[in-house]
DNA sequence: CAAAAGCGATTGACACGTCTACTATTCGAA
DNA sequence: TTCGAATAGTAGACGTGTCAATCGCTTTTG
């Protein structure tokens, strides 16, 4: 199912199109990492009323010394901006999940501290998550394929991180 | 709620947890596939002004009959449900890449039509689209390893499909 | 020390998605 | 034929994400 045919066409690499065939594997690949996220969410969501946002800020809160972080070092540490997690951690108070207090050392800041009621959410899910994990993902796939998407993976980000504009991009 | 304790025999497949390797893997391929993912969606907009959902809405009705088609069609064509699409053509419309002209020959329907702004625009992004997804996704990978992430996401939509779970969200 | 510059966090505006509810119309069966 | 069910589309509420602006506090520096 995968025969290419060969390319013998001294075209420039950037000018070229994908072919039909790359173009059904580009749609194939992102539509498929889509329906699997949306499934194993879906499932969090059901089991444990957690989107995987909230899942993300709870555990790295569990793992957190005294279960708080300053807000901008959780931000470094799950990778979203500031702006992203302040909207974030403020529907999650809402619901009990985390509160918010002043930072001692320094006025400007804030600390996210987990609260009981998110500890208990966080403990209450994550062993139905992670095999929810493995049940749509590693068990779907052999060895070989579990290894070859993770060679995939780190082959796009190796080529992303060459390409300059990709590094813009990601820079923000 | 308390079978989970030491138990006497094999554990069952769904019981098991994936290991770090298995996560580390599972990460990388859901968060490399919406960086690639995001990285593409955002050459389209900065080259063209246009959302991935504009784009897939712009090619459905360049490829219609007269440049139009029935709402539901539009929504069964490309795999939205009808309240998004709702909402997105609202958004499309207020910059007229497309206009809603009522059903002649059902009073309950809408025509969502490709105006000129849209095709121009649609028009114009094509090319520069494609070659992006060429440089970042096709040109990333050897002819064994996009032949891999076919099959990784054949096997995972066959797996998913299989799930009792699965198909019941992804009907809906 | 005071003004300026920088930093931490929040906010508002908007795009996008999902779910549910609602309106209007058409269709099907008693 | 009429009335209830199904269908087409829209609308509102809300979660989620991004971007730019803002606000208060800290640090730097003239």
């Amino acid at each position: 199912m995968g025969e290419m045919t060969a390319n013998t066409r001294p075209q420039r690499r950037t000018r070229r199109m994908p072919t039909a065939d790359e173009l059904r594997i580009w749609r194939e690949y992102i539509e498929t990492a889509e329906l699997v996220r949306a499934h194993v969410a879906a499932s969090l969501q059901r089991e444990s009323d957690l989107s995987t946002g909230d899942y993300v800020i709870l555990l790295a809160l569990s793992e957190a010394d005294g279960h708080r972080m300053r807000s901008s070092e959780l931000a470094a540490h799950i990778g979203w901006d500031r702006s992203r997690l302040s909207h974030h951690v403020g529907r999650m108070e809402r619901r009990d999940l985390i509160r918010r207090e002043e930072c001692a050392t320094d006025s400007r800041g804030a600390e996210i501290v987990l609260t009981g009621t998110g500890a208990e959410a966080f403990h209450r899910s994550t062993a139905p998550h992670l095999r929810e994990i493995r049940t749509v993902f590693v068990d779907a796939l052999t060895a070989e394929q579990l290894a070859a998407a993770g060679d995939v993976a780190r082959a796009l980000r190796a080529h992303l991180a060459s390409e300059p504009r990709a590094a813009i991009a990601a820079r923000r």
